[in-house]
Formats: C-alpha cells, structure tokens, sequence
DNA sequence: TTAGTATATAGCTATATAGCTAATAAAACA
DNA sequence: TGTTTTATTAGCTATATAGCTATATACTAA
C-alpha cells in the first residue's frame, strides 16, 4: 500500500476533505469554504490528496473539480482490514 | 477518533511493529531486532504508539513486554469503515 | 487587451518527526 | 557493591509539514 495513502490521511483537514467528497465532486473553492484556513492552504492540501490518487481533479472553465477516487479509498480499506482486522481470538 | 492513531499508523516502521505484535507479545529488543534501526529508535516508535494507546508495555524483570491492544485497533477500523467505507453506489 | 474570478505556486516561519550517539535507569546476579 | 543486560531518555541533525501572505496562472467576458 502506497505511503502516501497513509500520509494524506493522516492529517484531519484532509480526512474532513474525503468527507466532504463522498458527497459528491466539488470545486477547490466549496471545499475551501468548509474550512477556517486561508485558500492556498487548502489548496495544497488538496495536492497532497492528489499526489495520493485519493481524488482526481478536473478543470471546468475557470473551476477546478474535485472528486474522490472511491477505488484508492476502498482498497486503503481492504489493505487496513486485511492487516489489521480480525486478528483477535473472540472474532 | 483520536489523531495520534492516525499518527501513529501513518508510519511504515510502526506499522510493521503493530503487524508484529499481531502475533503476540513481544520484549522490546525482540521487536527491534525485526529492524535496521538502532534500537532507540524503536524504543521511540514504540512510545509513540503507546501514547496513542495502540500497544500497552508491562515490565518484567529486566525485559519490558509490548502488546497489542486490538480494542483500539478494532475501533479505528470501524471508525475509518463508518466515514469512509461503503460510499460507493454500486456496492 | 484589460479586468475579474478561481486556483495554484513561491517563499517564508514554526513545529514535528525520524534518525543517530551518548548517557541514564532499572533489574539481576556475582 | 559492582557489573552486565535491557531499555529509555537526552540531545543533536536533517527533513517534512502545516500554516501564512504575496504572486502567478488560467480562464471568461467586456
């Protein structure tokens, strides 16, 4: 599994951010909106998702839109589950 | 949930730690002989997750024994499954 | 071309983290 | 007590990261 996978979820602001983006796509600025941090901090937060292929971005005229890359998230998941899950007796 | 598990688990050393402890408890330089760090290194690692109450130590004699405590592995599973897993339409 | 809007990048500061070696602490045992 | 073993803590360096402001880029529309 991808480290950076881990990286960019680590950190809350980013998780909030996938959140956000299970709603639905969303252009940088909605997403910047949901946040007290000045745009061009969410701004690379939004990269280092990117660098993760957790989302993919897509311009449309002058937006830019996010949208989560489900398969990425779920296979983090089945990593996890798969590591870690189940390793108790009483399962 | 708790940020220092998000913390914790975002590292790859600490990871494999916790894999390990998956298998039963472990002394502290048995975990560290599992690496190429110097052994306070994983001394540290291992503080690290013990602050994020990930793995509990108990001395014994001269040895000091590291466990894992699944419940709180078992509860950031389910709370990465409740916010991010099963968005998906087609699930 | 100019102006305006949306977003990213550059450049900075402060803080956190991972690694190391050296020193310290705690227990066992001669 | 002194020595050995096990492990932690202290102190350091190098790197990464999250935040900011200022600037640049990309597009739209007049």
């Amino acid at each position: 599994m991808n480290e950076r996978v881990f990286k960019a979820m680590s950190d809350g602001t980013r998780r909030k951010i996938i959140e956000l983006l299970k709603d639905g796509p969303k252009t940088a600025g909605e997403i910047a909106n949901h946040f007290p941090h000045a745009q061009p901090t969410i701004s690379r937060h939004l990269n280092v998702l990117k660098n993760a292929n957790l989302v993919v971005d897509q311009r449309e005229g002058t937006y830019i839109i996010y949208r989560l890359n489900t398969t990425i998230l779920q296979e983090w998941l089945a990593w996890l589950l798969e590591h870690f899950g189940g390793g108790d007796d009483a399962e």
